[in-house]
DNA sequence: ATGTCGATACTTTATCGA
C-alpha cells in the first residue's frame, strides 16, 4: 500500500501536475494540503475519473486538506478534535480498508506560526498540543495509522540547508521542534528517517531567491507512523523532481509503502 | 544587486499569507 502526501499550494493551479504525478507514481492514497478552495470547487470528478475516491475538508482562500484513495473511505473526520471553535481547515482523517485490516490516514496542514511573537505562533503550539492529544488517543486503538502532511516544523539542523538562517523562524524554534519531538516520542516513526539517514534531504524550497536551484530547502513534510504501521514500512522517498516541473508547488510529494 | 506565488477585492494594483 503506497501512501503519499503533497502540499500543492492551490489544487486549481496544480490539478494537471497532480494528475500527472498520480499517473506515474500510482499511490493508493494521496493526502493533499493547501488546496485553497471550498469543497464544492474541489475537482473531485477529475480524480474520480483517475480511479480515486475523494474526501475534502476545504475553506475559501486559505488552507484546506483532502484525501484521495483508491479504496472507498470510511469514518471520515473533518477537523482536528480538541477545539470546536477552530474554523481553519487543516485536518482530515479517514479509515481505509486494506487487504489485511484497515489503515487510518490523516491529511495534516499544521499552522505555519510566523511571526513567532504573536497569536499565530500561539495557535501553532496549541494546535500541536491538540495533535499530540489526538495521536495519543489513536494509539490506544493499536492499529496502523499514518499522519501525513505539511508539519511546518524542521526536525533537526540536518533538515535545513542553513540552520542559522532559520534560527528565529516559527518552523525551527526550539519550542516547535520540542513539540514535534514530544509527538514522535509517543512512539511514532518518522518514515523518512527510518529509511534514509542522509542529511539535507528536503521537501520544500521557497519560491524566492532561487532556493530550488541552490538546493536551499527544508524538510517539513512528514509521514508519522504508528507502531503497527512502522512494522510494515518498506520504503519512504521524496519525489523532489516535481519541484523542477512547470508551475511547481513549493512542496514536493513524500510517500511510503506499507507491506500488504 | 536582485530575485515568488496564489487568492482576493470597493480589482487591473495592493494586500495577505506562506
Amino acid at each position: 500500500m503506497k501512501i503519499a502526501s503533497w502540499n500543492v499550494n492551490s489544487i486549481k493551479v496544480r490539478l494537471g501536475s497532480v494528475l500527472d504525478w498520480i499517473g506515474q507514481a500510482k499511490p493508493d492514497v494521496l493526502c493533499l494540503q493547501e488546496i485553497k478552495t471550498v469543497d464544492e470547487n474541489f475537482p473531485a470528478q477529475a480524480f474520480e475519473d483517475a480511479g480515486y475516491n475523494v474526501a475534502v475538508h476545504g475553506k475559501k482562500t486559505y488552507n484546506g486538506v483532502a484525501i484521495l484513495s483508491k479504496s472507498p473511505m470510511e469514518d471520515i473526520t473533518r477537523g482536528l478534535p480538541g477545539d470546536d471553535t477552530d474554523e481553519q481547515a487543516r485536518y482530515l482523517e479517514a479509515v481505509i480498508p486494506a487487504e489485511h485490516g484497515v489503515v487510518r490516514v490523516a491529511s495534516i496542514y499544521l499552522p505555519n506560526g510566523n511571526p513567532p511573537d504573536g497569536p499565530k505562533y500561539e495557535y501553532k503550539l496549541k494546535w500541536m498540543e491538540r495533535l499530540y492529544n489526538h495521536a495519543k488517543e489513536l494509539l490506544t486503538y493499536e492499529e496502523p495509522f499514518v499522519l501525513a502532511g505539511d508539519y511546518n516544523v524542521i526536525p533537526t539542523a540536518d533538515d535545513v540547508y542553513d540552520p542559522e538562517a532559520w534560527a528565529g523562524d516559527a518552523l525551527f524554534l526550539p519550542q516547535s521542534r520540542a513539540q514535534l519531538s514530544k509527538l514522535i516520542n509517543l512512539g511514532l516513526t518518522d518514515a523518512f528517517r527510518a529509511r534514509c539517514d542522509t542529511p539535507h534531504r528536503y521537501t520544500f524550497w521557497d519560491y524566492q531567491r532561487g532556493a530550488w536551484k541552490k538546493d536551499h530547502g527544508i524538510r517539513i513534510d512528514h509521514l508519522l507512523l504508528s507502531p503497527q504501521a512502522a512494522d510494515r514500512l518498506e520504503t519512504c522517498e521524496i519525489d523532489a523532481q516535481t519541484r523542477g516541473w512547470e508551475k511547481p508547488s513549493d512542496h514536493v510529494p513524500i510517500w511510503c509503502t506499507l507491506k500488504d
